[in-house]
RNA sequence: GUCCCCAUCGUCUAGAGGCCUAGGACACCACCCUUUCAAGGUGGCGACACGGGUUCGAAUCCCGUUGGGGACGCCA
């Protein structure tokens, strides 16, 4: 069989991570199975959805690389169709039209409550009753008729056999009383007609699913496989909600987070392969299945996410980290870049990377390269320099290195550590005070290598300034 | 409240009856390396929720309890 899942995002937000990750789980299923992945937006409800909205999740899919067969599906171009399904199930006497007011609707919801029953409220009171009783000021709605008892297994490739009694399926309204569908209608008539074959989605909509199997029952169709995947949750345990910290993806693209990080770590919610924790796109695909989703829902760990994040940075190509670096450097800086930024950042990222676990960190640390002295002196820096012997040491060092026959760091460590042995100091004594000197700060990476990528020039022009 | 789902270190997880004195990763702590900070290396702390069964043997199977989560719309 040729599988095609999709994904179906509603255009009401951003692209969220549970969002992704479902997302993800489809996309790697199809892409595993050689199958397609589809690309739906669920945008029935015109009062919620949102260019807007449409487009950040368009971006967000884009920004992780998870590339859609065919053309986008827009469920709201899909009515007249739905709506047809409609009344096909309507005139087979499978659905039929119900009168009530929001009033009685809320009364028999809380009649329901109190008598503690779940799914359903609804009474079928004009399930069986005689048309020519209905108001003509009423415009009804279409119910779909559940059966009235018996029980429902639905086989779900994660969570396995699940039953219901269907008295607790009441008949639900597939189309409102303007004409327009629900979404349990709109999502079964798109499924089926988009071929879906595997329906792979948050586990908040393992009950919906009792109510489709038998809409997909009715209309004659094959039921599709289901699989519910468990939600993400909060540090907090509950569910990844909107106020309960799901942030959009754009969001973690803000904060510096690679979209290869974010494939890898939303991956490995949920789903693992053996003690396997750095996984390539390649092996994903190779590896996904089903079958090793886990039935228990993950929390959202930022500490993970970050440490994943600096082992990408160091192996992303350095070319497009530069050029991203470099980008956000210039967009937020309130002074001109170096002349000679590039190329100290192409010479100097790799010390910056390792000490980095998000591009704006690595932003951050890059000004030391990326702009020219006068720099500004964080407040140990300023400490440090304002010793006389630490100025003395770099007066002196100021000569001798103005006089250095190479400028590599094997050279310069020499001549530094010379002068350090000969006046009796401890590498430190000399190096901390160079350091604060050279990058305004009491950290940063390896001081011969600062030197070498600022270059002769740069680092006495530096050295001066701050003795003088 | 009702129905459904879940339950291994703080977190993500390995584990599909003996391989488990429960493995890995993140975080944390210590040490090593060291010009700072990182990175790296070594070691440490740390879990099968509880109670009953089944079995020669259970983290793994069954039941119950407790705890957590989800769903109960003319939203999706």
């Amino acid at each position: 069989m040729d599988v095609v899942t999709r994904f179906a995002p509603s255009p009401t937000g951003y692209l969220h991570i549970g969002g992704a990750r479902t997302a993800l789980f489809n996309w790697l299923f199809a892409r595993h199975h050689g199958g397609r992945y589809m690309l739906r937006i669920e945008d029935t409800d015109k009062k919620r959805s949102t260019q807007d909205a449409i487009d950040k999740i368009f971006e967000g899919l884009d920004w992780l690389d998870l590339d859609h067969d065919g053309d986008v599906v827009f469920q709201s171009r899909n009515m007249d169709r739905h709506a047809e399904v409609a009344a096909q199930l309507l005139a087979e006497g499978k659905a039929y039209k119900c009168y009530c007011s929001p009033e009685e609707l809320a009364e028999m919801r809380e009649k329901a409550r109190e008598n503690g029953s779940s799914g359903a409220f609804y009474d079928n009171r004009w399930r069986d009753r005689d048309p020519f009783e209905a108001p003509d000021d009423v415009a009804p709605v279409v119910r779909i008729k559940m059966p009235l008892d018996g029980e429902t297994t639905i086989s779900d490739l994660v969570q396995g056999d699940v039953t219901r009694t269907n008295d607790q399926l009441d008949d639900f309204v597939i189309l409102r009383s303007d004409g327009t569908p629900t979404y349990m209608l709109a999502v079964v008539v798109d499924d089926h007609d988009m071929g879906a074959t595997h329906v792979i989605r948050g586990d908040d909509h393992l009950n919906n699913a009792f109510r489709q199997y038998h809409l997909y029952r009715a209309c004659g169709w094959d039921i599709p496989e289901f699989a519910h995947i468990p939600l993400i949750h909060g540090a907090d345990g509950a569910k990844m909600s909107k106020r309960h910290g799901a942030l959009g993806v754009d969001h973690y693209d803000e904060l510096g987070i690679l979209p290869e990080t974010m494939r890898n770590y939303l991956l490995r919610l949920g789903w693992s392969h053996g003690d396997d924790e750095i996984i390539s796109t390649a092996e994903a695909i190779e590896w996904f299945d089903l079958d090793a989703v886990g039935r228990s829902p993950a929390r959202f760990d930022m500490d993970r996410l970050l440490n994943l994040n600096a082992h990408y940075l160091k192996a992303a190509d350095p070319t497009r980290l530069a050029a991203q670096v470099l980008q956000q450097a210039s967009d937020s800086a309130d002074k001109d870049l170096s002349p000679n930024a590039e190329e100290r950042l192409v010479t100097g990222l790799a010390g910056l990377t390792q000490r980095a676990k998000t591009v704006n960190e690595i932003v951050e640390s890059a000004g030391l390269y990326l702009f020219d002295a006068p720099l500004s002196f964080n407040e140990k820096a300023q400490t440090m320099l304002a010793d006389p012997a630490a100025l003395d040491h770099l007066r002196a060092l100021t000569g001798m290195l103005s006089d250095a026959a190479s400028w590599d760091e094997e050279s310069l460590d020499s001549v530094v550590r010379s002068y350090a042995e000969a006046n009796a100091l401890k590498l430190g004594q000399v190096a901390q005070p160079l350091r604060a000197a050279l990058t305004g700060s009491n950290v940063s990476p390896g001081i011969f290598e600062v030197m070498v990528v600022l270059g002769p020039e740069e680092t006495l022009n530096r050295l001066q300034l701050a003795v003088s």
